[in-house]
DNA sequence: GCAATATACTAGGACATCCAAGGGTTTGGA
DNA sequence: TCCAAACCCTTGGATGTCCTAGTATATTGC
C-alpha cells in the first residue's frame, strides 16, 4: 500500500550513479516541477466554471490592475513573461468570449492594445476572489515556508536575469 | 533601465486591493511558476543537441533505472505522474527515433511494455551528464537553499497526497 | 461458464507554449 | 530625404498536457 515519493527514487538512482553530487539540485528542480504541475491543476480547477484557463485569467488579471484598462500586447508579453504569440492566442480567446477588445494604438501603428469589456472585468472580480479563497487562502504551505520560498525563489530569479533592482 | 519584478509588482496589487492575507500566498505560487519556466527552458535547451524534450528524457531516464530496461505503459505514466495519453505520444516519438520500442505484455494481453533500444540507453547517457553537469550543477540555488526547497515541497506534495511514507 | 465490472492503451479534440517567417510601421543614420 | 534596421503582431507548424470516448483484455461474482 506505500506510495513511495518517486522524487526521492530519482535521487537514490542519480547518488548510486556516480552523480552524487548533483543528486540534491537535481531533486530539488524536479520537486519544483511537480509542484508547479499540482498547482495549476488546483489553478485551473477553481477557474473551470468561468470558462477561464490559467493562461486567460492572468491576462485579465494584469489588465483589471491597469489604470487606464488597456496595455499593449507587447507589454502585456513583457509583464507575463511569456512569448508574444502566446498573448496573441490568449487574446485571440478573450475577444471571441467578449472578455477583452483589441484597438489600434493612436500614435504607434504597429502596436494593438487590449481592452478589457465590462464583462471581462467583472468576471475577473469573481474568479480572482474563487481563486484567492479557494487555491491561494489553502496552499498548504506553513506561513514561515511562504516567506522563504518567497527569498529563495526571488534570489534565484533575479540571479537568472528575471528582473533588477532599480 | 528598470526591470521591475512582476510578480512583487501583482503582491502590491493584491494587498491595495483587499486580498493582503492571501498575498504572499499568492506570491510564492506564482514564483514557482515563473521558476519552473526558467528551470524548464534550461532543461529543454540543454536537451535540445540531443533532438529530445524534457517529457522524452525523463521516460529515457526512467527506462535507464529500471533494471529489466523495460516498464509497463501505466507504471511509466504513474511513476512520471502524467496521464496516459501522455506517456503514448512520447512512445511514439521516441519509437519513431529507434530509442525505445514496445512489445507485448507475456501474460497480460492488456499491456504493453516499453523497451529502451542499446541506442536509447546510449542517448539516455549522454544527456544526462549534459543535464547533470550544464543544469543541475549550475542551478543558482545556494546549497542551504536547496535543502530548504526540498523539505519545503516535499511537506507540501506529501501533504497534497503525491506520495505517503509507507 | 458467462455476464458485469475493472483495467490498459489509443484516437480525437481543446489548449498552451515556443520557434520561424512574413508583412506592416517607425526610427535613425547616411 | 530616404532606405535599412528595428520593432510589433500574426500565421503556421511542432510539442506536450489533459479530457472524453472507444476497443480490447482480465478479473469477479453469481
Amino acid at each position: 500500500m506505500a506510495a513511495p515519493d518517486p522524487i526521492a527514487d530519482a535521487r537514490r538512482n542519480w547518488e548510486e550513479h556516480g552523480w552524487a553530487d548533483v543528486a540534491a539540485s537535481m531533486a530539488a528542480i524536479t520537486a519544483i516541477m511537480r509542484t508547479q504541475q499540482i498547482l495549476l491543476a488546483r489553478i485551473e480547477g477553481a477557474l473551470k466554471p468561468f470558462r477561464l484557463t490559467f493562461a486567460r485569467y492572468e491576462l485579465l488579471a494584469l489588465l483589471s490592475f491597469a489604470r487606464s484598462g488597456t496595455l499593449p500586447m507587447n507589454k502585456a508579453s513583457a509583464l507575463l513573461q511569456v512569448h508574444p504569440t502566446s498573448v496573441t492566442n490568449a487574446v485571440d480567446r478573450l475577444e471571441s468570449a467578449g472578455l477583452v477588445a483589441r484597438s489600434p494604438h493612436p500614435t504607434d501603428g504597429r502596436t494593438t492594445l487590449i481592452e478589457l469589456t465590462a464583462e471581462g472585468r467583472t468576471l475577473a472580480k469573481s474568479a480572482t476572489a474563487v481563486l484567492n479563497t479557494d487555491v491561494f487562502g489553502k496552499s498548504g504551505f506553513a506561513s514561515e515556508d511562504i516567506d522563504e520560498l518567497i527569498r529563495i525563489l526571488g534570489s534565484f530569479r533575479r540571479n537568472a536575469g528575471d528582473f533588477t533592482d532599480d
